[in-house]
DNA sequence: GCATGTCAAGTTGTG
DNA sequence: CACAACTTGACATGC
């Protein structure tokens, strides 16, 4: 069965996820900030039950949580521990309550890190900042029950074969709550599907098979074997193959990379539509967007029998 | 109240 | 060489 994905965001679901800056937070004694994070966790985390909920009405079967549920958890300044906020078992409750509704439903749940999330690059205060950010979303991921965590292969340097040799070092050395979920994604620019696919293969680690980067930066493979070869990898680790689509704004002339509002059916790959696997659907219009394209695909609303 | 500018972080490619 | 694009809004500020 095929399972769309909403991301991060509703489009008509009135549901919204509370941020805050550091530069604000900074001007508060420490208590005021904890007292204000811990404000912003607990919202956050009650809107995230709400928006499985919501996405489990909507017959739609995954759903991305954006990275900064908790805001600044890993800022080298205003960063702060669960513990330490105010109202800690309440968030932590709640967080609990998330993995139970999406194990209710049958809603997978996952990560994926921003730009600065990277394990290839030769500075060490980068990496050391990434394995920080993965330990914190691995913390959330363990909390709430998502099983991805699913980042890019990073910068090239000028030299992609030193950048995919420390991409596997460090992949190498993480410990196993981050690495049972890491997945590398194929990217816009500079790595393709079979730049990661050796070390997808070497180290067992799914590659999310982006359709949209690949058709920005080919590689030769046509979308057939790209498929192919990716669910190799997550056949052999036991796991449901996660897949992302988007369509261009401005079509395939120009400028191809800004996601549109929604699907256009012919950039749907043919060979996806009798897998068994997770496709989450980058589009601005968000679970509308799902929506159309879960309706013209035939696809039934997802729902585990008897809910 | 509403419009506008700002926001932790990395890297690449463009203007 | 500076800065926008990645993705995208929420929040603060200022009128």
């Amino acid at each position: 069965m095929l399972r769309l994905g909403l991301c991060c965001l509703f489009n008509q679901s009135p549901i919204r996820f509370r941020s805050a800056t550091a530069k604000v937070l900074k001007k508060l004694d420490r208590p005021g900030q904890l007292a204000r994070l811990g404000e912003l966790c607990l919202d956050n985390a009650r809107s995230l039950a709400t928006a499985v909920e919501e996405v489990h009405k909507l017959g739609i079967g995954a759903f991305r949580v954006s990275s900064p549920l908790l805001p600044l958890y890993t800022h080298p300044e205003v960063g702060y521990r669960l513990a330490e906020l105010p109202g800690d078992e309440e968030i932590t409750a709640t967080l609990a309550s998330v993995k139970t509704l999406k194990e209710k439903y049958s809603v997978r749940l996952s990560f994926h890190p921003d730009q600065f999330t990277l394990l290839s690059s030769p500075r060490a205060e980068v990496t050391a900042a990434s394995l920080q950010e993965l330990n914190y979303q691995t913390m959330l991921a363990d909390l709430i029950g998502a099983d991805v965590i699913n980042i890019h292969g990073g910068g090239v340097y000028g030299d992609k074969p030193s950048a995919l040799q420390r991409l596997v070092a460090q992949i190498s050395k993480l410990p196993e709550p981050i690495r049972s979920r890491l997945t590398l994604e194929n990217d816009d620019h500079s790595y393709t599907v079979s730049d990661l696919l050796p070390v997808c293969e070497q180290l067992s680690i799914p590659l999310v098979y982006d359709v949209h980067h690949h058709r920005c930066n080919p590689d030769g493979l046509t979308i057939a074997e790209a498929t192919d070869a990716c669910l190799e990898v997550w056949r052999k680790v036991g796991r449901e193959p996660l897949l992302h689509l988007s369509s261009p704004k401005y079509g395939w002339q120009g400028k191809p990379r800004p996601h549109a509002d929604f699907i256009a059916l012919e950039d749907f790959p043919t060979e996806w539509l009798s897998l068994n696997a997770t496709i989450d659907i980058e589009a601005k219009a968000k679970e509308l967007a799902v929506l159309k394209l879960q309706q013209e695909l035939g696809l039934p609303p997802w729902r585990k029998s008897g809910c």
